[in-house]
DNA sequence: CACGTTTGTAGGAAATTCCTACAGCAAAGC
DNA sequence: GCTTTGCTGTAGGAATTTCCTACAAACGTG
């Protein structure tokens, strides 16, 4: 997956707290990130880059004292080697992203895609690449993730409903009559299939495909 | 903490589908917390209230199709028992927030506070108590935090360091000439007197105090 | 039918979490 | 001054988790 050995040096502009706050959480799991600055304001990414050196820029387009776009140009004509990530409020059409492109910038993820899209995303462009993926085949939604469910075998959908209802491991064997130990196969099969890490996405899917645990 | 034992049935409504994710990340880490539905419009959330019978709605303030007061209001009126927690874009004033409460509402957080306020206020709220303690004391915005960080022991801050470094436990006994078990004890003794739970918390505190490992 | 893939099963090593222990020292009292 | 109490540095044990490997039976498909 990630051809760069070193580490991903992240900067992280959105406005509000909370969300930026949920967002840093989600990403600082990936121990291949390293948060070198972060701000809520444009004015404050400008003055803070220079010192902060980061080799990808994550920045809202709508922020409070400044559009994101504005500040992304302005941060490449004195760091031209930044990858900039711009997280729009809007889905992006192919009118938008030339523009976007135009500028600069790498990346487009729209506030109502879901997280993964940003972290792949993020993933993809650290290199320099520019990621144009997503806008490609917008019919299909959450095509891939129902695709991913349907891969799952009898006894693993089964273990992904309990897990996801956490059951504890223990229990599930139990119930299953098998060991903890093959419970955990599953466990791990179930999260490589599903391109999972850790748990919550694995409810929220599970909740998604109707399959949670609605006792 | 948590006075009551059974879990805590939530609803969440956010538009967008990037916070909604990565908000739902943070709050299913939570085992009390069960997710009994979400959406990221209003109707669809007076839709589904019925059937998923939430202890507990987070409602946005403002959502693609209607104010988030007046779905809470409507939701309220056919639903009395659901404690409402409004997420609002602007910091709560005293004027405002005597409005949400008139309304029914259990408690109001902005966006712009750190997501820490959101979980505590949740689970404050899920027993039907109102919450109002946050807007008390704006004067300390991150205070708490500071002498959070004031307290931990010299040692203490040397392998909370470390670890929001990401340096492996086993580098750091090594660096510190202690037993792995003895990281493992700072360790504990850090999340417990800073009253984090997961790494990803760590990292974000120690950097924001300029204790990371800025490289 | 033979060969590659998936499924159900499980074990081992290393790491992590959670809990407990304990000696030394410092501050707080009485 | 002496005792109690609490924090700091140190570490061990049990249970659990993660990560990786293994392998036989079933399945599918040229």
């Amino acid at each position: 997956m990630s051809q760069s050995n070193r580490k991903l040096r992240l900067y992280v502009t959105i406005g509000q707290r909370l969300f930026r706050d949920s967002l840093l959480f989600q990403l600082l799991l990936h121990n291949e990130i390293d948060l070198v600055g972060e701000s809520e304001s444009g004015i404050d990414t400008l003055k803070n880059l220079e010192s902060a050196r980061p080799g990808v820029l994550i920045i809202e387009e709508n922020l409070p004292d400044n559009d994101g776009l504005t500040i992304a140009e302005h941060a490449l004509s004195e760091h031209p080697t930044i990858a900039v990530l711009l997280i729009s409020d809007t889905p992006v059409n192919a009118n938008r992203l030339a523009i976007y492109l135009e500028a600069g910038i790498k990346a487009v993820v729209s506030k109502h895609q879901p997280i993964q899209d940003l972290v792949k995303t993020l993933f993809y462009i650290r290199n320099g690449q520019v990621y144009v993926g997503a806008w490609q085949k917008p019919d299909a939604p959450s095509q891939g993730m129902l695709n991913a469910y349907n891969a799952l075998s009898g006894r693993e959908r089964e273990v992904a409903r309990l897990i996801a209802s956490r059951t504890p491991i223990k229990d599930i064997a139990e119930q299953l009559g098998v060991s903890c130990k093959t419970v955990h196969s599953y466990k791990d099969r179930i999260f490589v299939k599903l391109g999972f890490e850790r748990l919550p996405e694995l409810i929220l899917f599970m909740k998604r495909h109707h399959n949670g645990a609605a006792a």
